[in-house]
DNA sequence: GCGGACATCGGACTTTAGTCTAAGATCGTG
DNA sequence: CACGATCTTAGACTAAAGTCCGATGTCCGC
């Protein structure tokens, strides 16, 4: 079991921060628990305790905007991992504290014991998320790699003719683009709705474009 | 210091890509140099010019997409390292790109001994990365703001058709979901093309996948 | 009550999209 | 060389998509 000398817990949630307290204190060895009501405050405590194990961080903080505390976080003391703390559980919000060099993010909706479990999985070093965004994630993977190789199977022509799909173009001037007649490009296409596994332009586009990351509104306005 | 016998540049800026050539040339060795101007033309010259040392592709080619280019290079010559010439800086365009198999992602603001330096880093084999990665997403809000004026001027049925279109449903299908007709249907339709300034549902779908962030349960950050 | 925005539909029509079948040309590989 | 994959095209369809014109009805604000 691993424990922890001092913690810092940072809610504006008087109700909530001595729960947390009192539901975590005792299964990892009654570390020393310091609170933060604000992001001013935080920013005062974390000059006199910048040798916590661990800072449990709440993504609505008075005085923080956005990811702005779990940024400056990152800035101020690097070597503290940061659990954010939360009623959001938004796969996206969670994806993005990640990104924002969080070690965790913990439901507010969580039982006690998975808190603590979490805890000590992040003062181990790990990341650690809720269950079903992990899964979530795991089968964006999952589903990513199975676009990739779709799209590897896709010849050169057609792949160009994909391309020019996702810019709303239609079959003839695709056709005059490539310099082929329309017959051709129908055919690519036929051959590219059933290899992607759709059924019109418009969905062979979509997939394209969500996988592609494509952004050029100005080639289409 | 590696010198290489044969580039190919692929920009459509002609001042940008002669700079290029005569900054580049002379510490490589004065390799033979080929150039593109467009997603086609690089196409057609990779046929007669696959035995190229190194591709300096630029991210916004006429006629490619997002990473449609770095992505057809990786498929048709895997073996040529491509390197990303970009006005766009964002951190998050340059990770995708490496993703995409890029050997390098060079910034247009470069010093020009910044980018022999990197240039010869890739020839030996290396991803060169710049050092400073500045984001400007300012100019993304801007066409943001630009859209939401766009779509708050559907109807709220309008809206929703749109959103059907998105999932790539045809008339009738839309038709069936809102219980109405397909001539209901097509007169949404015609005005929402009109009101979003483009000609058809594929363009319609992008435009909207592309601000909305409306995915297939397929992706996430 | 009148005008305007909105939703609804029909019909007639033109244009695209998409499938199917068939077939010729090229190119690389065993 | 034979084989398969790819690219190419044609012709004939069927099915959608998209436009134009006109029409009815509702609801709301002036």
């Amino acid at each position: 079991m691993y424990t922890a000398k001092k913690l810092i817990i940072a809610d504006d949630h008087p109700l909530f921060r001595e729960a947390l307290k009192h539901g975590v204190s005792g299964a990892l060895g009654n570390p020393e628990i310091v609170f933060c009501g604000s992001f001013n405050e935080l920013q005062k405590t974390i000059n006199h305790h910048d040798d916590a194990d661990l800072i449990l961080l709440d993504l609505h903080m008075p005085g923080a905007v956005g990811f702005s505390a779990l940024h400056f976080l990152g800035l101020r003391c690097p070597d503290i991992p940061v659990a954010m703390i939360s009623a959001n559980e938004e796969p996206d919000i969670i994806a993005r504290a990640v990104e924002y060099g969080a070690s965790g993010f913990i439901p507010k909706s969580s039982e006690i014991a998975q808190i603590v479990q979490a805890i000590q999985s992040i003062l181990q070093g790990n990341v650690w998320l809720p269950m079903d965004v992990k899964t979530q994630i795991e089968e964006a993977r999952h589903r990513s790699a199975d676009f990739a190789e779709k799209l590897s199977a896709l010849t050169p022509s057609q792949f160009r003719v994909l391309m020019m799909l996702v810019d709303g173009r239609k079959n003839k001037e695709i056709a005059d683009e490539v310099c082929v007649t329309e017959a051709t490009v129908k055919a690519h296409l036929t051959e590219i709705f059933r290899k992607l596994g759709v059924s019109n332009r418009t969905q062979a586009a979509m997939l394209a474009a969500n996988h592609l990351e494509v952004e050029d509104p100005n080639t289409i306005a």
